[in-house]
DNA sequence: CTATACTGTATATACAATATACATTTACTG
DNA sequence: CAGTAAATGTATATTGTATATACAGTATAG
């Protein structure tokens, strides 16, 4: 037992400090003041910040201000910037499951989940400015995980092969959010009336892109097809991406189901 | 001609500062003396900085120094240092594109890319750690653009349908990038001899990820599938993925043949 | 030849993250 | 209850960042 307390506090104290934090893991502090301050109340208050001014603006001089206090006193709470990045990043992943339901088409609630990650982009369009460093580890973005491994419970598959659909539809997640966000951000920046026709860099494009040197890309520049200046709205755009990838994941677990059988 | 060429150094002048350099458009000088720097001597500089310490350790100040100038010296070549990450970006992804060849199948030819895709990734790890602004715009992007679309001209389908296709494969390219790049690094990181069984977040894993609160993520922390502890080789783990994805397009593809042909 | 335009540089500004030392406040221990 | 240990928030300083500005030198066009 003692062993088993030391390696826990080991493999624990191993985690990144951000991660640490994610899952409350803090020493207890017996004496001295309480603080005034919390981790809470800095992750709200940098998260309140970026969604304002962008991921630029949080700076440890910012967020304490905002908070009125000094920029050191952040640091009685998280050791470093990189923390209070992961603990922003768990914090808005924190999206809310929908509850089990017996007949759900797996489909539907693999979109649900696409469009609940976009959902989160659009809320905090800087979600996608922070880099992804390795596996998740903190609790939002593990409760995700666990949702997608049950909407694949029943599939005939091992475990390696549901963290592969797992690992595809999350990036296929964050793809689609960032395009969304970009697309967002550009509506508002060019929301102005003139800017319609013109907006954009189709014209630019037209000029550069040669016939000889991008045979195959000219005629799109021509069109406006690459530039979206057509037609075509983009949340098709990537639903259409989205069901290719589901057709696939169905392909394989019909082939699998039906070897199984057999 | 005239209100021609007055549109013309419009819409090229306004691109972004990067974007245009990328293309080579630079306003020729005719007096004083001839630079002595350059910008493919900046790009390359900052790139051999990036290689070997990192995109952090790229500013503006350590490429002036190794190039042997001031700082300010690279600012009578580049607006800004995002300028230089335009640069530095196009700069890498011009890889080789394959001739064009005749009966080679798609599928080998996409994989091919994504492959090729993940060697940038590997050859130079900071290319995931540059933002992407929004659509691609300079040469060497398109030209890979330009390649998937050659990979794509007989298919039964509309620019928007292929454009969607383009979209999807590069985005997969881009997470396996991210995700090959950051093994890489964790092995290089992790190879010393001690560092195998015991290495990464698997035991702080299994403390933390509850059998209640993650029913179905808990099993797979416990038997190491999560973490990678066991077996998987995670190149496979990709190329499993890709393989959806190319049978999704497949699927798709047939569908529609098989409608236009009835 | 000279005015012009361009080069590289020196200096300065305004921030950034964070290390360190300190006064203050609290609570556990004897 | 007293005293000590620990924790908090702050002030200050260090180092590093991007870049604005002004300037001295230089090569070219007229």
């Amino acid at each position: 037992m003692d062993r088993d307390h030391a390696k826990n506090g080991d493999s624990l104290s191993q985690l990144p400090s951000g991660v640490a934090l994610s899952w409350g893991i803090v020493k207890p502090s017996r004496r001295g003041p309480k603080g005034e301050l919390s981790i809470p109340k800095i992750v709200n208050a940098a998260i309140e910040i970026a969604d304002r001014d962008g991921l630029a603006a949080v700076s440890m001089s910012r967020v304490a201000q905002s908070l009125g206090f000094t920029t050191m006193s952040l640091y009685r709470y998280i050791t470093s910037k990189e923390d209070l990045l992961v603990l922003m990043q768990d914090t808005i992943c924190n999206i809310p499951i929908p509850p089990e339901e017996a007949g759900k088409p797996w489909r539907e609630e693999m979109k649900e989940y696409v469009w609940a990650c976009v959902g989160v982009f659009q809320k905090h369009p800087w979600f996608g400015d922070i880099p992804i460093t390795g596996v998740p580890l903190t609790p939002g973005n593990l409760l995700v995980i666990d949702w997608m491994l049950r909407v694949m419970k029943d599939f005939p598959l091992n475990d390696f092969e549901k963290m592969s659909f797992v690992l595809l539809i999350s990036s296929y997640a964050r793809s689609v959010g960032l395009i969304s966000r970009d697309m967002d951000s550009a509506v508002r920046a060019g929301a102005s009336p003139e800017a319609f026709s013109g907006f954009g860099y189709g014209d630019a494009l037209r000029q550069l892109v040669s016939p000889d040197r991008f045979p195959n890309l000219h005629p799109l520049v021509q069109s406006g097809a690459y530039t979206e200046e057509v037609e075509n709205p983009i949340s098709n755009d990537l639903e259409f991406g989205l069901e290719r990838i589901l057709d696939g994941i169905e392909h394989y677990v019909n082939e699998k189901q039906r070897l199984g059988r057999q």
